[in-house]
DNA sequence: CATTCCCCTTGACCCAGATCAAGGGAAATT
DNA sequence: AATTTCCCTTGATCTGGGTCAAGGGGAATG
């Protein structure tokens, strides 16, 4: 893992695309560096905290208990996204649990300093509108666990974290994967098996191919 | 359905809990009242919009439709809480269904107006506040839909809509409550079914009669 | 008053996917 | 190098809850 830009790193993300560059030099400006070695707890569920998270290289999952110990995942945080951020105001619990999948290098930003930014008006809009994005994926993935099988939850697992291509590099383990789409490891693995007996990809260590017709009739409303 | 008093109503809403009165008696000032009768679509799924919304009085459901017709519920929303304010920031599409679900009053904001109230540092954290904790509620939906079962979901649904009592007055259609908790009207009819032979509860028209020890080993964590 | 419509219920059936069990292989630990 | 551990896979089996179908009853509509 090489030294980074934090600059330079949140202008690229997807995550800040509608937050000004200015409110993006900010953030920059005051965020701490932080790095996670694979499969470390970054924070649990209930804990108390006053930072949230920016997640620059690597994987993170965020996750729920259920009462039988089952891990239920809320969302796969990509790098450039925030996470965490749900313990600045009021309650100050984190309501999920955060892993790391890979070893990955985060960017702290403490409330108080998120507190000093929400001064500015620009920052403010931006801040508002980033939680907004992030309400309409909470109930986007309501909509995929509850109302998709787990073969359409795959293919919009992948459009979601790496957009539609043909050739993948994913790092994360199938384990992690079944949990990201809602399934048990024996399940996703019998989709694996029956997608390349239909000659729809090709699994090799990282890599996945996909065949070149895989997109077609896979519609995203 | 009475005439009201916009400011004693918001007062009285958990959903302003953390709001301060001065936040509130804006709210109440700019809010537009409009009634609706039963079962009409407030808004739709991808319709532009530029207002929100409170519910003062009845009910209203939130949904989004899957590819293949059904409907799922995203949230039931409570007398005093807000809905259709992910539209005011950035893209300005709903990105869900509301529906009424009884004859209700609602108070509708005009994004104008919001944001003339977001230049006051204490409306501006209770705002973000609010936001943050229908994130929190969005990620339980989550863990409830996906870790638990259908009989869970339904005491789920009773504790969060009244909270934990013996005798409900549920104004509420079973087919409502059914995609509510996530399921169908066949399951849910069911599903009281059983529980009535276990002599668990008795529903008559719209009262609903728990047995004492119904709320026994149920844990919320 | 008849008819349509919708809500609700109950029965019969089915299936996606979870559970349980077993093993093979790679990597980490002693 | 041996042992433990974890990941992944595959088989056999089970089941919660969805689908399909068929009424019965109440409210609304003609």
């Amino acid at each position: 893992m090489q030294s980074f830009d934090a600059h330079e790193l949140l202008k690229n993300a997807d995550f800040f695309s509608g937050i000004s560059d200015r409110s993006i030099r900010s953030l920059a400006a005051i965020g701490i560096p932080k790095r996670v070695e694979k499969r470390k707890l970054i924070f649990m569920e209930g804990d108390e905290g006053h930072s949230l998270y920016i997640l620059a290289q690597g994987g993170v999952q965020l996750y729920k208990s259920a009462a039988d110990g089952r891990e239920i995942v809320i969302k796969t945080v990509k790098s450039g996204e925030i996470f965490g951020e749900v313990v600045l105001f009021e309650e100050n619990k984190y309501p999920v649990s955060a892993v790391s999948l890979e070893k990955s290098l985060l960017l702290r930003l403490p409330k108080q300093q998120i507190d000093c930014l929400l001064i500015s008006d620009s920052f403010r809009r931006d801040f508002i509108g980033m939680l907004m994005r992030k309400q309409r994926y909470l109930a986007d993935r309501i909509l995929y666990l509850a109302g998709h099988d787990v073969e359409e939850r795959f293919f919009y697992f992948l459009e979601e974290q790496y957009g539609r291509k043909e050739e993948y590099r994913i790092p994360m383990s199938k384990k992690d994967i079944a949990a990201a789409i809602g399934t048990i490891p024996e399940t996703f693995s019998r989709l694996l098996l029956r997608l390349k007996q239909e000659q729809k990809l090709r699994w090799e260590g990282e890599n996945l191919y996909l065949a070149e017709d895989f997109w077609k009739g896979f519609e995203t409303q």
